[in-house]
RNA sequence: GCCGGCAUAGCUCAGUGGUAGAGCAGCUGAUUCGUAAUCAGCAGGUCUUCGGUUCAAGUCCGAAUGCCGGCUCCA
């Protein structure tokens, strides 16, 4: 201890009182000492100086501190974090050989890694649960050690814990000297805390799934076994997300697809390739319409090419030495090898390519709706969302270094508001970084990472940087939309690329005229067709607005008396562009409603003895609202405001 | 690709060694009915595929395929 240290510090409480403690008390017994005996209780962490710590830790030098409480900030991952390692202690004092690796608390709740000699079981799972709240019951003390590398090393060898002692490695190498452990009755951890003082504060939990995990997400690793759980302070908040966890199962996009008669896959046709059927495909239509028609407006160009080509188009584009694992295998054509195509950027370079272009023509947009197809791995096809074939919405701009951040701009207003009109206005964006492996000069990488950034930030947009998760030939900006279930789905992408142009030899004469590179960009706003109809279905849950609905009205008749009229009322709506089905069948209108519902049909149009003799016919919404009868003109003037009005956003 | 699980009628599922079942959907008939399911009848399956054990396999074993939950990867 220096010279100039004394045995008593000054510690601030909540910012205000100042308080002269002795050095080295506990925060708990400090917070004893000015809070109300109940709310110190309650007190779980302490924050030191703005950082959350165990509310067993020392105060060591003058601070300032507050308590924290069950709910505030940060505070259900520490609660997690503990349920991680109430879990690992559970499954130690169940199998006596197990290996722990790590446990943290994620998103939703927590998990831990195990190295056990066989499988886990979902009976197993039972018991570990059964043992936790034993755990829960004992309210063992967690308490911290703080000692030395070599002490820990010495400590996790006897208990023969080899990841942690791979973690002890790790930690030398970054040049650490002390470590933090964690102590539980007999269960010992590596672990940088904080934790809740004691394991009776975990009140609600549950574990939720097993599964297989690489040690260190490294597929060259072992695999362990991870368990999942989630934890809450209280049993509602658990609940309630058990229950989310089941609304997002009724939205399942592959169920409701089904359900829909919206889109299929099938065995011996091949995973991965989407079936769109005449529901989808009117959706689909609806969608491409849009898209396109917003391109336009936008000095957009369509262009159209092929789905093969000649192998050596792949060569020259790099994609044999960087994308070769996810491309199909080469078929002969006449003695020449011919792939088809993971991605549409080089069909445009050989259009752009295909006469001289002047520094006046640029900026050159275009997009095409391309169909690509990649070799994903079994394992990772998911419906809709992941698959082996699909649509982007692609589109290339050529512009001038000089022009590149207002296309970046135009690029990104372009896609928020796209997204706007499908009802998505909640997202993460993320600046993606140069990766290990990829192609172009440093310099190059740079100033199209600024210029993204810049672009960003000129329009006020919040983002995160992505290190090293750049494609091999440009940063890149990824949109992650948010469902009204905050999920995020990746869609949207915007990539600078300094190489392609180069390796294709792009030029445009400059005002000197003298040939210049034009600079790249790529983009999707959707994504693909296939993946973006996934996520639409998830967020509406199959009831689609009214513009996308693939029926947006369906004529019900009471009786067929009422044939006749209906009859006309379907004709004409249909001759107004909308949507039209009819049911006439011999059914009780109870039914006919019933079964539009499950449609989910935005609007049933109820024809009864009372409507024919009135020329009308009475609305109701799928949400069970009844309107008043109305005549033909006011609906169909209804149905076009609704539709319209999604455009202006 | 890796770890684990699953595969029975269009869908949801029952059937754990002894002759394949239900509900819904479908079809036929009756019923003419006002805001989420009318009644009756009929039909529908080489139990994913291939191989093995057994007197006997939907059921037990092995493999393949596909799907599901993750890991890795990603639009």
């Amino acid at each position: 201890m220096a010279e100039t240290e004394t045995d008593v510090i000054t510690v601030t409480f909540n910012g205000e009182n100042t308080e002269q403690v002795k050095r080295g008390i506990p925060a708990s017994e400090f917070l004893a000492s000015v809070l109300s005996r109940k709310r110190s209780k309650n007190a779980i962490l302490v924050r030191i100086d703005g950082e959350l710590k165990d509310i067993s830790a020392p105060l060591t030098h003058d601070c300032g501190i507050e308590a924290v409480f069950p709910g505030d900030d940060n505070t259900l991952e520490v609660l997690r974090h503990t349920a991680a390692h109430i879990m690992a202690q559970a499954v130690k004092e169940l199998f006596t050989d197990v290996q722990v690796a790590i446990g943290p608390a994620i998103e939703n709740g927590f998990y831990y890694d195990f190295d056990y000699q066989r499988p886990f079981t979902p009976e197993d799972l039972k018991k570990i649960e059964a043992r936790m709240e034993e755990i829960v019951k004992r309210s063992q003390d967690i308490t911290r050690e703080d000692i030395s590398l070599d002490e820990a090393e010495k400590r996790f060898e006897k208990l023969g814990e080899k990841y942690k002692l791979e973690i002890l490695n790790v930690l030398d190498d970054q040049g650490e000297e002390e470590v933090s452990i964690y102590s539980q009755g007999e269960f010992v951890d590596l672990c940088r805390g904080p934790h809740l003082p004691h394991t009776g504060y975990l009140k609600a939990f549950k574990l939720t799934g097993l599964a297989g995990a690489y040690w260190r997400g490294d597929e060259t690793q072992p695999m362990l076994q991870r368990i999942y759980g989630t934890a809450f302070f209280d049993k509602k908040s658990l609940k309630e997300y058990l229950n989310r966890l089941e609304e997002a199962k009724k939205r399942d996009h592959r169920r409701l697809g089904r359900d829909l008669d919206l889109f299929s896959v099938h065995e011996e046709i091949g995973p991965g390739l989407i079936l769109w059927h005449p529901k989808g495909g009117i959706i689909r239509k609806i969608i491409e319409d849009f898209w396109r028609n917003e391109h336009f407006r936008r000095d957009y160009d369509m262009l159209f090419t092929p789905h093969i080509a000649r192998r050596d188009l792949w060569k020259t584009s790099g994609h044999l030495d960087f994308y070769s694992e996810n491309m199909y295998l080469p078929m002969d054509i006449d003695e020449v090898s011919y792939q088809l195509r993971p991605m549409n950027c080089p069909f445009h370079i050989a259009i752009y390519n295909s006469r001289i272009r002047s520094y006046r023509e640029l900026p050159m947009r275009w997009c095409e709706l391309g169909t690509v197809y990649r070799y994903e791995r079994t394992g990772t096809l998911h419906g809709l969302m992941r698959v082996r074939g699909f649509t982007q919405d692609d589109g290339h701009v050529f512009c001038r270094p000089d022009q590149l951040s207002k296309e970046i701009h135009e690029i990104l207003d372009l896609t928020l508001y796209v997204l706007r009109v499908f009802g998505f206005d909640r997202y993460e964006i993320y600046l993606s970084t140069r990766p290990d492996k990829y192609v172009g000069s440093d310099e190059n990488w740079e100033s199209a990472t600024d210029a993204l950034s810049q672009s960003l930030e000129t329009q006020g947009l919040t983002y995160e940087i992505d290190p090293g998760e750049g494609v091999f030939y440009g940063p890149k900006i990824d949109i992650k939309i948010k469902d009204c279930l905050d999920r995020s789905w990746q869609c949207s992408t915007i990539q600078v690329d300094f190489n392609l142009p180069e390796r294709f030899d792009v030029r445009y004469i400059g005002e000197d005229g003298q040939p210049h590179t034009p600079i790249m960009v790529h983009r999707a706003l959707l994504g693909s067709l296939e993946r973006f109809f996934g996520v639409l279905i998830e967020h509406y849950a199959g009831a689609f607005p009214l513009w996308l609905a693939p029926v947006q009205a369906i004529v019900l008749t009471v009786t067929d008396r009422q044939d006749q009229w209906a009859g006309s009322v379907t004709k004409k709506l249909k001759a107004a562009g909308i949507r039209t089905k009819a049911d006439f069948r011999n059914e009780k209108l109870g039914k006919k409603i019933r079964e539009a519902q499950l449609d989910k049909i935005p609007y049933m149009l109820i024809v009864g003895d009372q409507e024919v003799i009135d020329m009308t016919v009475s609305p109701r919404t799928r949400k069970g609202q009844k309107l008043n009868a109305m005549s033909l003109d006011d609906f169909i003037a209804l149905v076009e405001r609704e539709c319209r009005d999604v455009f202006n956003c």
